[in-house]
DNA sequence: CACATATAGTTCTATATAGAAGTATAGCTG
DNA sequence: CAGCTATACTTCTATATAGAACTATATGTG
């Protein structure tokens, strides 16, 4: 006998289904990241499910990110960080070693048709509104990162609406506490080009200097895009590790 | 009662050190890329333990890229393939879109004493010899990679004495055959520069064209380093994607 | 010979159970 | 009150067992 709890597609494991039941409660906010998930033993009364089963679906959520187990304290929605962007590997440190937190300045922000290529990756149709904005941001007031963000009106309405001088040096924080959108991950791809004019003025470089461009979908836990963000930085500052296999 | 087999280091679990035992077959030679692992029952009854220690022990080896388990067929070495290599963003494909096997030219091998930055990365003292080689990499009798590569003398004596011609397109089969070291997987990192003169030449484009430089340490399976590598492709050419969180 | 069928071997899923190992807290002891 | 101790709860490891799902090969059938 299997349980009813679960009931549904027959055809893909238990522990994969409970998986997606676990997953879509973080997806639809009835868990929140930093929060404790009901303890294996639990989990496994409440769906009527062995141990073993229930802990291969966690296995799976750790795997994935979405989770983090800690021997003996439970488990807990995982608090999306960022220390994997490609950004870290631009060695924005100050002489002395220290790393500082970068100042964020707006400098424009306005609600415009959204440009194919944008509205392509936000997965919206082609001139639609969306929220356009131009950001710099600043090392010890060493402007070292310019930034094209795009954001969808509709859900994000309440940003639009609100004051600049509310706004932090963190986006997405202000993302979920204004709009309830959560960044839960994000795709990103790093091209380099010539600086531009406009790019040269804004990072205060020689025309023709080489530039690390990445552009960046980010998405929420169900892997909606929620921001389209292209940000350029010089690229002698720029160097990124990685392993293969 | 524990089984014997496994005996040793008894704070470690067992499974951690039935997969340190079979990684290590690996490294030995014993087994070889290819090769089909004992099922798991097989194992089990060897080791005289649980099945499901067995797989977990099999896991940590899959996850770890050294095995590759195929329902129905069974558990095998993993051909290394550097299908993750930061060269997979060069867009190097035809007009046409479609896909070409890159030709390789050694334009210089020969014996010298190892540079303090390549000794410290392939683990030598500085100034042991070494084999240096440029390499440049042409697609459709274009230039695209321009390549300096140093290795140990010692374990690649024979390699050194090797007649360029019987040298192929690919060096890593050539590595493994002629000298028994086999590439497991690689460290690389990516940097940007301007080109110099000499790669100007070599890659036909103007001085100061943004370039991209991969560095690569290559690994065998016990992560001795085994050949050092720089490599440099026009940066236009260039897309990198992954995945954060 | 071509094609379906049975069979043996493989990994994969799921259950049940027990104790080890680690963490946090309540309560005791000096 | 400071510091140790017991306790309850967590994840982690390990065993044993059974059958499902999948693959390759051998066997039989027309």
């Amino acid at each position: 006998m299997t349980q009813a709890v679960l009931a549904g597609d027959d055809r893909i494991p238990i522990y994969q289904r409970l998986a997606d039941v676990l997953r879509q409660s973080v997806i639809d906010g009835q868990v929140k990241p930093g929060d404790r998930v009901p303890s294996e033993n639990v989990l496994a009364e409440d769906y009527g499910l062995a141990a073993g089963t229930v802990r291969k679906a966690l296995d799976v959520l750790v795997s994935e990110g979405v989770f983090e187990r800690f021997q003996g304290r439970g488990t807990f929605v995982r608090r999306p960080s960022f220390d994997a962007s490609l950004f870290r590997f631009f060695r924005f440190r100050s002489p002395e070693g220290e790393y500082s937190v970068p100042e964020s300045r707006i400098l424009r922000r306005e609600v415009e048709p959204t440009p194919g290529h944008v509205a392509q990756a936000l997965e919206r149709p082609e001139g639609v509104p969306g929220i356009s904005m131009s950001r710099l941001r600043l090392q010890d007031d060493v402007p070292t990162v310019a930034e094209e963000i795009w954001l969808a009106h509709e859900p994000f309405r309440a940003f639009a609406e609100m004051p600049t001088g509310e706004i932090g040096d963190l986006l997405y924080p202000v993302y979920d506490r204004v709009c309830g959108q959560l960044v839960a991950r994000a795709d990103e791809t790093l091209t380099v080009e010539a600086a531009s004019p406009e790019t040269a003025r804004l990072l205060r470089v020689a025309e023709g200097t080489p530039i690390i461009v990445i552009e960046r979908v980010a998405k929420g836990y169900d892997n909606r895009p929620i921001e389209w963000r292209r940000s350029r930085g010089r690229a002698e500052q720029f160097s990124y590790h990685t392993e293969i296999r």
